[in-house]
DNA sequence: AAGCTATTTGGCAAGTTTGACAAATAGCCA
DNA sequence: TGGCTATTTGTCAAACTTGCCAAATAGCTT
C-alpha cells in the first residue's frame, strides 16, 4: 500500500471524526452500543440527521450496526480512535505560547 | 471547560488533519521544518494551495510558522497528533470483519 | 391487512471546502 | 529604486456538508 493510499485513507477516517456530534457519539458509543432514537434524544437533533451522522461513522468502518426488532444498535469498533483526545489536550495546553 | 466546548475545539483539530495533503505535511514536518516550496515540489501543487493548507494547520494550532529571510518555515507543534496512525491500521486491519 | 414505532432516504437551502489563476505583499540584493 | 524570489490573498467555479421536512421503508402487534 503507498502512502498517497495511507493519506487518503486516513483522512477518510478523521473526516468522519471531525465533527462535534460524531464525537459525541463515539464517546457514548465507548460507554455502551445505542439506538438512533437514544443519541437523537441526548443531542437534541432530528432524527434523520442523526441517522445520516452514523451513516458517516458505519462508512468509515469506524462503527457497525446490527437490528434488534425494529431498533438498530450501533456499536465502536475501534475505542481506541478516541485516544487523539489526550493529545488535542496537549495541544490546547500549547496554545498562546506562540 | 463542558463537553460541548470540548467537543468542538477537537472537531476543528480533526477536521484540519482530515485532508491527504495535509497528512503528508505533517508527516514531513515530522522528520524536519519545511518552507512552502519545498512542500509544493514534494506534493506537486500550486503553491497557493499549499500555502492555504498550512494556513489551516496553522490556525488549528497544529504547527507554527517563522520566517528566515525570504522564506517561511513550517514546524510541527505536537509530534503526538501523527499517533492516530496506529489506530486507523488497526481499524483498517478489522475491515472484512463485518 | 392496518396501525404503530423506529429508522432511512429524497430533496432542498445555506454554508463550507478545494483547487486554480492572477494579483498583492514581503524581504533580499544589486 | 528596481528586479528577484517566496509567500499570501482575492476571486471564482465545482463539489461537498449540514440540517430540516416530508416521504419511504422495515418490522412489530393486533
Amino acid at each position: 500500500m503507498s502512502n498517497d493510499q495511507r493519506y487518503t485513507y486516513m483522512a477518510r477516517v478523521l473526516k468522519a471524526m471531525a465533527h462535534p456530534t460524531r464525537l459525541f457519539i463515539l464517546d457514548k458509543l465507548k460507554q455502551q452500543d445505542c439506538c438512533v432514537g437514544e443519541l437523537r434524544d441526548l443531542v437534541g437533533i432530528d432524527m434523520s440527521t442523526m441517522s445520516r451522522h452514523l451513516a458517516i461513522l458505519k462508512e468509515a468502518d469506524i462503527i457497525n450496526s446490527n437490528k434488534v426488532n425494529n431498533q438498530v444498535f450501533y456499536h465502536l469498533l475501534c475505542p481506541c480512535v478516541l485516544d487523539v483526545y489526550h493529545c488535542m489536550s496537549e495541544l490546547k495546553a500549547n496554545r498562546g505560547n506562540k
